[in-house]
DNA sequence: TCCATAAATTCGCTAAAGCGAATATATGTA
DNA sequence: TACATATATTCGCTTTAGCGAATTTATGGA
């Protein structure tokens, strides 16, 4: 809970978790809505939830509020080294098929034209402060 | 046990304990004998034993014995992204402190004119088959 | 004020990690 | 063969992680 120093171990447990790198590539280097990944991983709320408070702790992503919704982004750790690690394992986790399919879902729900009930009326992933999209 | 397929979230989950981070960090880019890990650890057999068969499950190390002893050297994982986030990660460990500290433990233990009972007449660290330092 | 919705948290449980103590295995030597 | 040594493994225990179900909190709108 409260804001540890840094160290190596702790910064490894948290990359430890499959669920955990699917959100970190979500993020990218965009900020998202809680309510995308609920959808894009298909996995429950509380889970979901669960698996941000963990990386919010680890100093992983920070939250920022937008009325009812929740945005998540992530935040680099305070340690250049950690930093470039973080940075690398985002890019290797690019070449990996799954994590392609999320990207490729987010988007197909996001640019969607008639959104999933969970989805409708939710602040687009802001990427730049630009839509996620040509079709945004 | 077996060699289960790879996969990020446990290659990080094996980064992620710091007994084991000292471990790599000691291998480097030398072979060493887990007698020199028990001396600089400080920490019981057994303990430094479990961690090395972990990291060898994780097929992040690789034993050879030489008689009596066992020697561990790092070996990189079996993906491209990983290994090159193993490498920058034995590279940022470099610059913490107690990682140093364990480093400079190793060379004052293996160069000593008279050896700690344990490592008496044990094999010195391999490093590209030379002496481990000038003393050596 | 009351209700709906998005997200966070709590609870009870199960599984896994990590540990010290004890024991087993493998090798070399007398 | 018997023993000593280096290392690995097992056992029993405690702590921690992760989960689904239920509940709570925060916000906006009727």
């Amino acid at each position: 809970m409260s804001k540890r120093t840094f160290s190596f171990d702790r910064f490894f447990q948290a990359l430890g978790d499959n669920t955990r790198l699917r959100l970190l590539n979500l993020m990218g280097e965009q900020e998202i809505c809680v309510c995308y990944f609920i959808e894009v991983l298909g996995q429950p709320q509380p889970k979901i939830s669960r698996h941000l408070a963990y990386l919010r702790n680890a100093g992983i992503v920070a939250a920022r509020r937008d009325g009812k919704w929740m945005h998540y982004r992530l935040v680099m750790p305070p340690h250049i080294g950690a930093t470039q690690i973080l940075q690398q394992t985002l890019n290797a986790l690019k070449d990996e098929k799954a994590m392609q399919a999320d990207l490729a879902k987010l988007v197909k729900e996001c640019c969607a034209p008639k959104k999933k009930p969970l989805l409708e009326g939710a602040p687009l992933p802001i990427k730049l402060d630009q839509p996620c999209c040509e079709a945004c």
